[in-house]
DNA sequence: TTTATATTATGACTGTTAGTTATACGATTT
DNA sequence: AAATCGTATAACTAACAGTCATAATATAAA
């Protein structure tokens, strides 16, 4: 009895093993320039050993997807759990996605990758990604719905509809550091500004203008509810504070 | 001297021949489902001899992208000729892009796979792909500052920043259709109705409120300006009209 | 017309990688 | 001590991007 269990301990502790390796690799380099030759040199493996835990280099990488997917979240029931208005409740979700875009670019560039087609939609792996992330879409609807009951969101919004189209901000937004920071900071913005007032743009249109909007402006701006001071029109100001 | 001219001719149609047979299985397969053998065969010729054309397969792949790229281009450019307020030609733009992704769902969908990592920055392609999304984003922005000055746009918005956002969130919203359909559509929307909610709920956030939100509402709403009717919150109301 | 030259095309090749298989090892059980 | 079972491995296959020496073909020169 004891055996067994020692046993299947020690065979989910290899199997961490590989993940811990495999995600040092993928973390420095791309899903293409990382062999399974690597990952087994990095484990001290053979490779045909790894093909026992996993069934493939797709499903290897898609665990260590998952994890960062886990992490995001425990991020978002975090926000949930605030005692604030559900407007405040959503943009605290879109700074919780700019914070994990900071302390975890590589979770979410591995995330990225993994939406972009090239998975197989059969895998298994894929449908628990899937749901993950539409776990955090469902947290995101329930604050819009908040918002809705406490009179702090527009009430003609479907939670549904705005929390697709805040996810897919959110995500495009930051799914697009690597790209376009030259192009940003070329126009005299840091990335912070720009993910920061990103927030400060979408605000009027999900807040109901009455408690809401007043509220943001005057109370949270002030109060780093906001990651950064807004921007004012002329380059001048753009310069970060 | 007329000879030299044939040749180059020639030589043009034969890479436009091999950019055509790439196309029409680049269209029906994933980059990683087509090899160069396949290529070769549907244009009936040796593998080797597409290496006399195109450096590697990247080189290939980027220019039917930029193929797409263009037709994209043209849209935006017809949009900013109307002769109606800036944000009117925001949500035509954004329109057109959804439409783009009606008519050319293949461009789209490899537009978007180019995007996505795997493709060396150092390729020249990339750099002119990059310059063909950058001179929407250019018209876009544009249409933005138009809207500022004719007053219909928040005079407190930045252009760039706004249409770095808008572009985001079409690119999202729009990339999202083979992944999210079947989501979106189990809530009782068409994809349709989702793309077009997005410019309802959005044109809040980038009307001045003044002229224009009345305008979309009153005036737009009911003469086809959005591609659908509005949607109410209640589920109930959702059926495609 | 014949020969030389340049361009275009090709079959056969290399190197790399994901994934498989037959075999060996080592711990546990009989 | 022998049989059993799970784990590990070396050697393998198949597929593919990209290369190269050589061949075929068209143009230019003799």
């Amino acid at each position: 009895m004891g055996i067994a269990d020692r046993r299947q301990r020690e065979k989910e502790q290899r199997k961490t093993e590989i993940i811990d390796a495999a995600e040092r690799l993928f973390f420095s380099r791309s899903y293409e320039d990382v062999s399974m030759e690597d990952i087994a040199r990095e484990v001290e493996l053979n490779k045909a050993t790894i093909y026992l835990y996993f069934k493939n280099k797709e499903t290897l990488f898609a665990t260590i997807v998952l994890r960062g997917i886990q992490i995001l979240k425990e991020k978002y029931t975090e926000c949930m759990e605030k005692q604030v208005p559900g407007i405040v409740k959503v943009v605290l979700m879109g700074q919780a996605y700019y914070q994990y875009s900071q302390e975890y670019p590589d979770y979410l560039r591995m995330i990225h990758f993994y939406g972009s087609e090239r998975f197989s939609k059969e895998n298994p792996c894929t449908a628990e990604i899937g749901k993950g992330y539409g776990t955090c879409r469902l947290i995101l609807r329930d604050a819009i719905q908040e918002g809705i009951d406490d009179g702090t969101i527009r009430a003609d919004l479907d939670p549904f509809l705005t929390s697709m189209y805040l996810m897919i901000s959110f995500m495009g937004i930051l799914s697009m550091e690597n790209k376009w920071k030259l192009v940003i900071e070329a126009e005299g913005f840091s990335y912070e500004q720009f993910a920061s007032e990103f927030f400060r743009f979408i605000t009027p249109a999900i807040s109901s203008g009455e408690k809401s909007h007043k509220m943001d402006v005057k109370d949270f701006a002030s109060s780093g509810f906001f990651l950064t001071e807004p921007v004012a029109p002329e380059k001048e100001k753009r310069k970060k504070s």
